[in-house]
DNA sequence: AGACAACGGTATCCATTGGATACTGATAGC
DNA sequence: GCTATCAGTATCCAATGGATACCGTTGTCT
């Protein structure tokens, strides 16, 4: 039998669980997620809480988490128009893994700014070492 | 005082933190320190390992993460040449969070994949139902 | 001696994506 | 009328990603 369709091997590119794996790690997706878990906001509040995205990606953004059902999109008929979007359940139970990346991230931030000073130093020395 | 150095609001453009956040979310950074946590590789195996990355990519990839501290590279004078890639203690930190993540993203796969039959069907009948 | 293979990349080119900016459509208030 | 509000599209250009070809070094094979 083949494992191509079991769930999963994130290395396998022919597994589904890759491509919801990269999903997760779009540039926009989770941070709109991550913005949801208070609860249901509307496209301009998204736009200025997630700072700074261009409608048209941020419509491309919700558009793929509507249709992996991470969120709902609802429409008031009101004018102006007003749009709603909300985590699903399984939007929120994707919540806690992202935020121990966030902490993780927010964390160790001094670390890695310290690794990129070094980093771009030793860059410099080897220049200037070896002048070409 | 301002509170941008500080870690930190991934929501807040100006913050280191949110730079990181990112760079965790990119397309092969993430897989490849998952690769990397079993013990240091070298660049071929990273490239078959990864399934599939292009070498100029996967190159850029690994300076950026060389560059934050999350890996080392060591060359080996050797000939054919030998360069491994093997995570620091950061990189380490690294691999719990990215591991929730990965497997949140292998136990969903079920669910994510019958939203996205659903939407898809939805599409195809709004379509049908108004064809313009 | 010459050809070939192994490895870790670069160089070049083109397709796809992302972003900036301007615009639309419906309606309520002035 | 004129303007403002909201949720997007439309259009265009820049940046990124990917496919493919190639390079330098040296050991082995013939």
């Amino acid at each position: 039998m083949d494992t191509n369709n079991l769930p999963g091997n994130v290395l396998d590119p022919n597994c589904p669980s890759r491509v919801v794996f990269q999903r997760i790690g779009d540039k926009w997706a989770s941070l709109v997620i991550q913005v949801l878990g208070d609860g249901p906001v509307r496209f301009s509040e998204l736009r200025k809480m997630v700072n700074v995205v261009t409608p048209k990606v941020l419509t491309q953004t919700l558009r793929t988490l509507e249709r992996d059902g991470l969120i709902t999109r609802t429409v008031y008929a009101q004018v102006p128009p007003r749009v709603e979007y909300e985590l699903t359940a399984l939007g929120e139970s994707l919540l806690q893994p992202l935020t121990m990346l966030r902490q993780w991230a927010e964390s160790h931030v001094p670390s890695i700014l310290e690794a990129r000073d070094a980093y771009d130093d030793a860059q410099d020395d080897a220049l200037l070492g070896s002048p070409n």
